[in-house]
DNA sequence: CTATCAATCTGTAACGTTTCAGATTAATGT
DNA sequence: ACATTAATCTGAAACGTTACAGATTGATAG
């Protein structure tokens, strides 16, 4: 009756896959000290640990996840919390694998969880907070003052933001700087003759259409130009849309000579809509626009782009949630990406 | 002594989340009855029924994904494995909004389970079959005789696959058909006058190289037309490398006159190529390439193209894959995505 | 009036993990 | 020789769910 006690059989360890049990069973120790072994817990031998250890190695053991998410809470998932709408120039894929990259060496898995920027975007992320169906999640699209940051931290769910926020509240954030890459852009807009300039921003309710802004209302005045308002498109409009906008702001008495823009599968509409009025791009006006492709060259050799490279944003982001799930202090979680300065085209083999 | 025994008390229905004890407690049921007035089994009356499912409803009851992960083995989770070496164009982005759109009324989520081309792509399927992270997976990148769908399907594991497969074994899937997209553009450029035609393809080893070549080399046939072999460039090569092979191309003695390209992406690349060469799209030689983003146009109107809408073919993926799990007979979640005729560029409104 | 049956409901066990509160042993101090 | 302690190890309980094997009730049949 002794050995009939014991909570391991030959028949238990011999199925599928490998646990706790399987190990105990192996060894000979109990489930207990197979788990603290495995976790290199202090109170257990060194010897054992390290069989423990070889013999889960040797047969592949790997912890259900399950099991633990039901035991601690952890659920080992990071949220990549998406808008659905979001604009082409697969801004998201690189963003994607960014994120994967940070996560690969880690427990983590990634899972999206997506929603219509037509719908209360509070709503996925207190789905996860609520259903606790993730550790950390990463949101982007900030505003300054922000819901979901807020939401968030006050029930100190840990988080990340593609972007910054203005609202009293620290917190991790992977942000690229927009108010450089627009006076960049000034600057270099003014280095080629231009004067009268127009940005085309991103939507008005986002932190970084400020930061833009600001950035190209500085630099604007810095070197004594003007600004020719363009608020009627913003990247977040259709092609189409920011095409025929385009076109009006061109049609005005006093039209642009440079412009900026925020995003680059906005500036394909933006040429289009250029060149529908018969304007050529580098002779009538400049163009200076970001870029997370590295299509714009190919589009126009006459523009100039300034990359902002989101993939690196993805694998920022991902460190910066794990961080604050570890723990870490936020001020450490906290980047800013520089942009490169203004790529020109360079002339390739030139034509035989 | 009576009530001591029963398994749910005022405490704990106090905190937190509520469980299926906390609506035992709330409805004076045992946990049993609860669970299963929740999924409508046969033996709840109906009254019980509709009471659990309203209160369930009231408090926001949502059944805990560990538990029942742990009890049943069912994850609800769909995987997509995916290659991050993948080229640019948005293509993954628009898969992922399609599956998510499948997925948003169903229990499941998303996970991307990432790898690198350059490793082995069994690698990513066997670990989620083996730790059994999921409840189906999604691939693309498929090879007429491919690893992956051999190793799922043996052990009977639900999947879905983008792309086809020829190997005799049939599984759900979603395809675009490039056989007829390659014929569509051949005969699109027999009808331009062109006569002497390359194909920018995929690499050889997957399956939709084969549709597509079989495709193009009929349609030649067909017409009497004759192919110039480019062999040296696929779709996966990198923007300077198809920029460079092209250039060679057309500096043979006999160039082409009409290419037809496998991917949007690529075309960039390939009408750089072209101009570098001093020649003009839509005079020296026309080009109809495939396209998932809306820019080829933007990029130069005289391109020929046809759409190949990914996000479509997320959604039909993760219907298949959802089928699979659900028992669906396999005939019925097999989708073939027919491409829209030819699109040539319609003059917009007229530069003033 | 009792046996049978259908209709409803219920407690227990189990999934794999970690935590809690010990249990066992060997070594130490006195 | 005995208590104390440190070093290792251990079973039981719990997380939330579902499947199994009944239990309870009221009605029906004989």
């Amino acid at each position: 009756m002794d050995t009939e006690n014991r909570n391991e059989t030959a028949d238990d360890a011999e199925a599928g896959r490998p646990t706790l049990k399987t190990l105990a069973f192996m060894t000979g120790l109990g489930v207990t000290t197979v788990s603290r072994a495995l976790k290199d817990a202090p109170e257990i031998g060194a010897e054992t640990r390290r069989r423990v250890q070889l013999v889960a190695k040797q047969i592949g053991y790997r912890p259900n996840r399950a099991g633990v998410r039901l035991r601690t809470g952890k659920t080992n998932v990071i949220s990549l919390v998406l808008d659905t709408e979001e604009q082409i120039g697969g801004f998201v894929s690189d963003m994607i694998y960014g994120i994967s990259e940070a996560l690969a060496a880690t427990p983590y898995h990634l899972i999206v969880t997506p929603y219509s920027r037509n719908n209360d975007p509070l709503e996925p992320v207190r789905y996860v907070v609520e259903t606790g169906s993730a550790d950390g999640i990463i949101i982007s699209r900030t505003e300054p003052d922000d819901k979901r940051v807020r939401y968030m931290t006050e029930r100190g769910f840990p988080f990340a933001t593609h972007g910054r926020t203005d609202m009293g509240m620290e917190h991790p954030y992977h942000d690229f700087d927009n108010h450089a890459f627009a006076a960049e852009a000034v600057r270099k807009l003014a280095a080629l003759g231009r004067s009268r300039l127009a940005l085309l921003a991103p939507p008005a309710n986002l932190s970084y259409y400020h930061h833009m802004r600001n950035g190209f209302a500085e630099a604007l005045a810095d070197c004594g130009l003007a600004e020719v308002p363009f608020p009627a498109a913003t990247v977040d409009h259709s092609i189409e849309q920011i095409r025929a906008r385009t076109r009006e702001l061109l049609r005005r008495k006093l039209r642009p000579d440079g412009i900026v823009s925020g995003a680059g599968a906005s500036t394909f509409a933006l040429v289009a809509g250029v060149e529908d009025e018969g304007l050529g791009i580098g002779t009538d006006l400049d163009i200076v626009s970001k870029q997370s492709s590295r299509l714009l060259h190919l589009l126009r050799p006459q523009l100039h782009v300034v990359n902002e490279d989101v993939r690196l944003a993805g694998s920022e982001l991902a460190r910066a949630v794990m961080g604050r799930i570890a723990g870490a202090p936020v001020a450490s979680l906290q980047t800013l990406s520089t942009p490169t300065t203004v790529e020109s085209y360079r002339p390739g083999i030139p034509p035989r």
